[in-house]
DNA sequence: AATGAATGAGTGTTCATTCAT
DNA sequence: CATGAATGAACACTCATTCAT
């Protein structure tokens, strides 16, 4: 609409540059506002307030406040896809999978985390974020297919899934709750708990 | 101040009757509400809609929507804390502790479940209520008293108390929702994994 | 509609005497109510609270709040407009007028006083009970009407009746305010400033 | 944050005028709404309809509905408290002081009154405000002085400083409701009054 | 683009009043 | 008549979104 002035050969002008700038920003204070009070209570001007920005600003770049949370689910599984895929084609046996992806499920949960956030004031309800929710698709697709590949003893896939993922899950709040978080320490725990398991667990009867 | 007169031998009149009526049935329509939409995003008169009650009614039974969704959150935790505190007195060994209580929690799962509501004992959304947080410490507890006692590995009591809840969770949840739930395969599955991983944990240092 | 028995010869049955004694106890707790609270903050339950009764018997006996707070302006009305009278007609003279009246408000409103009241938490905006409405109006006009009779020097019968009435209640809120009210010094004292300055009132031009 | 640009030399732009405006209308309607219809009665819509503004507007300027109310109650005491304390300490006799004093209040009534609108400086409910208390505490102050003084009688300042406000205010706000107000023949009227009385009081024992 | 005031639908909650028992 | 649960209009206030500047 209006004679917008766009730099030659992708070399960004400063305009563009500030744009590019203003979004990310927002993203950021997005994600931090909706760790912290969930998408719900969060309002956006708790998201603006963040950024020095205007209310009007916010419009500029997202169309509602669902926008910027679906932009942040896509930018967290977009983000730990490769890390995921990466882990998936290597590892050839179950054992290293899991340990694989484990720890790199927690490596992301640690990046992610916006370092000033407040974690004596972590929230009580266990919040969907969209991280977490683009992640736990991610992993259970995974985890289901190698088992149908034959690579693990025949057993429940979609209880053993689930519980590779609740574990992940369980063990990976609980370390970033605590004071200096041990990801080592947690992916092993975890992994080893899954992976000690797996024998145990009844076959299914074919 | 209220002279109100009670039917003899305690059988309860109309009234009683339809107090008592009017209250499950605002809890039951809370507990849908709340589990399709969301604390925040269910609204007190979504909840009353279900009922052909009116918002008032609704303030006569809960003092406000908090009460109710904490009723409703704090409810089956309060109910199975009795089940567990028998299951943890009777049982002598860990593995015979763990099976009994996943085995326990189980059939509480079951038996909480109305027929033909859709519905699970826990609302979908795992709170912190204190009710959960006193069933987490006693299984901690339960655990920690086992390692102390040798019985088993010094691992991470918090990591193996979270983890073992967690799976339960998972997995109950999961089994409810199948077409002919099969609450021993379901407790074989999750005891097996939690005492299969067992031996498998990270020792912590002394 | 339903046939109540009506006892014979003006004899009020016991059904007479209690409705008679619910209407008074209604009544009496609505001004103890209206008094503290004020007519918009009062509510119906808190009325009936004080009665033992129920809501429903409130609707017996009123058709609706206000008619309660009228009734009470009424009341008061009723009960002050006689001792007022006799003030008005016996005293010949303005000054013993003024000093009669004043000391009859005060007699009045110390008579009106639930003795239990709480008067450190006097409320602080400054109300129209209804029984002030009432007596206001009565000494307006009985003032007025002196005036114009002649027996009082020819000022200005607006302001003056005016600021008689108002130094009475100001004066009379205090006293009421006091520990221990000593009716016939606040009554002295108001006379006293209304009478004293009458002379010094500057004359209308006829 | 707010980098908004300011009009060189200091004249106010469009918007904010419009603001200016805005707040001003609203504290006005409320002014009318409350004066009508009384704080409780009074609706924060009831205000909003007169300014053609939204319900969201009102909170843009007024943080709640009480926040107006007193705002609305305060601001004519506030105002005049600088005037009075020019009175008290210029005057140096009690008859000087009570005659500027009260003659001060007029003619700050008559200026407050905005031409048109059917207000007074002060709220038709007269509240116990903490501006209006400290009006009290001043004329009261005065008065204790000059009874120390020697150069009035003994008597109960706090039922005389009391008094001499309720006949300000009463003679005042009938003054205003005049055709053509005569503020002289008012404040005579008021200042007489006090002041005739005075001698006339009762004297308190030592 | 940026700003922030304006909008108004929607929220939890209260309370006078009605009505089945 | 008494009772107190049921009703629903109304209230103060919030917040995602729009729009004039």
């Amino acid at each position: 609409m209006s004679s917008t002035v766009v730099s030659l050969a992708g070399a960004p002008g400063k305009r563009e540059q500030n744009k590019l700038a203003n979004r990310a920003q927002i993203l950021e204070a997005a994600r931090a506002v909706f760790f912290e009070l969930g998408y719900e209570t969060a309002t956006v001007r708790d998201i603006i307030r963040r950024t020095g920005l205007s209310v009007g600003a916010f419009y500029n770049y997202y169309r509602s406040k669902e926008e910027v949370y679906e932009a942040l689910a896509d930018d967290g599984a977009r983000r730990f896809r490769p890390l995921l895929r990466a882990v998936t084609q290597e590892a050839l046996e179950f054992d290293a999978y899991i340990r694989a992806a484990v720890r790199a499920y927690f490596d992301f949960l640690i990046a992610e985390e916006n370092p000033g956030a407040d974690h004596s004031a972590f929230p009580s309800v266990r919040m969907e974020t969209p991280q977490m929710r683009a992640v736990f698709e991610e992993v259970k697709a995974a985890v289901t297919k190698v088992i149908e590949r034959g690579a693990a003893p025949k057993v429940d896939a979609d209880y053993l899934a689930g519980a590779a993922i609740a574990v992940a899950r369980e063990i990976g709040e609980r370390m970033l709750r605590r004071k200096d978080p041990d990801v080592a320490a947690a992916a092993d725990f975890a992994a080893a708990l899954i992976l000690g398991g797996l024998p145990a667990l009844p076959r299914l009867q074919t």
